[in-house]
DNA sequence: TGTACATCAGTGAACGCGCGTTCACTGATGTAC
DNA sequence: TGTACATCAGTGAACGCGCGTTCACTGATGTAC
């Protein structure tokens, strides 16, 4: 008989984990506040107050990082979705989702929010294999939210998530390239108007 | 009396200023295509034929390239817009306007079209003083594009644009985010019948 | 007519810098016997 | 009880690479006299 493995450890069993947590949660934060290339390796492991190198005892690779990144960025949002659209106690849950993401918070505040309207473009020309993950991202988002989507038959819903989510985030999109913040208060309420009126 | 400036060339005197234009036009649709960052110096003048070295006779730094790409691809589109709503001959030009915009030719050729659908969020985190010359590229957009759009007032006219517009920025960066053409197709025509409906 | 010189778009080696990645090492802990 | 050893998260110097930028140089052209 072999003896058993034993694993002894430095840390409490549950740091690494921990570690590893808050690594992912500040890259993607950095990520969505500075683009795909916002959270460099050094950056991201002096925010954990570590140095460079430890790095590889909890990733693979830099790709690592941006795709766990990614999806705690798609976590975050769906979560903050999905519990406005339940707290409403509304018969259209999607009138409050469409409120709390043309807010003046997500339009400001990119790092907490939709990483849609933060990295759209950039997650477009990823490699293949990442682009695959991304789309599985994006059928998540709209399983996630059809529910909540105002239509009769689910190809109605889906049609609705399609047309009303483009919409929030090329809103958001321009919003963020105004430099006042009445004008972008304004163009964020044009839409939330437009939607609210038209579906 | 002092002699007269004398300039000399080893090239014709239209020389430079062809050269000049096709780095410019060359940056733009790179970036378009990759991102602020996909036209390096190196790179760019390979395109045009030439060494990195000769660059700084025609740009005084990278960010003079960039602002002049940027300023080419707005140009690109507007006269493309404008062209089409012209020569829709309709009394409904903002139709036109639509059915080019969301056509899955600009969907699949980034590098041509809308640098909005290709860099919104990238735009959004560049240096204050270039973020002032987007402003203004985009004051121009809107400018050039409300005489177009649906509605009776002035006010109508610009609201329809914001609205309008954001939807297809984002309908064109969602569309992108699909692996599958007939999917990305649908997306596209949903918006465009979805646009046409309600205005 | 001939020679020395000025012009300037373009060349290509070299620079400093930040990046992702590697690796020999540290040091706190527990095991083997 | 004591000594040698294994474990492994984290350290920090070092790497190769691509980037923007600089600069002494080239070479075709025209001027000065």
């Amino acid at each position: 008989m072999r003896n058993p493995i034993i694993v002894v450890m430095r840390y409490p069993p549950e740091h690494k984990v921990e570690v590893h947590q808050k690594i992912v949660k500040d890259a993607s934060r950095r990520i969505r506040a500075e683009g795909l290339t916002g959270a460099a390796v050094s950056t991201v492991m002096r925010d954990t107050g570590m140095t460079h190198g430890g790095f590889y005892k909890h990733f693979e690779s830099k790709d690592d990082l941006l795709l766990q990144s990614l999806s705690e960025a798609f976590r975050e949002i769906l979560d903050r979705l999905v519990r406005a659209a339940n707290d409403s106690g509304s018969s259209k849950p999607w009138e409050a989702i469409v409120n709390t993401y043309l807010s003046s918070e997500h339009c400001s505040r990119a790092e907490s929010w939709c990483p849609l309207t933060a990295l759209a473009p950039e997650l477009m020309r990823v490699d293949k294999s990442t682009k695959n993950r991304i789309f599985h991202e994006l059928r998540d988002y709209k399983d996630r939210m059809v529910p909540f989507m105002p239509g009769k038959k689910t190809s109605d819903k889906e049609q609705a998530f399609f047309v009303i989510f483009s919409t929030m985030i090329g809103t958001i999109q321009i919003a963020r390239l105004l430099p006042d913040p009445t004008m972008r208060e304004k163009v964020l309420a044009n839409t939330r108007e437009f939607l609210l009126r038209t579906f």
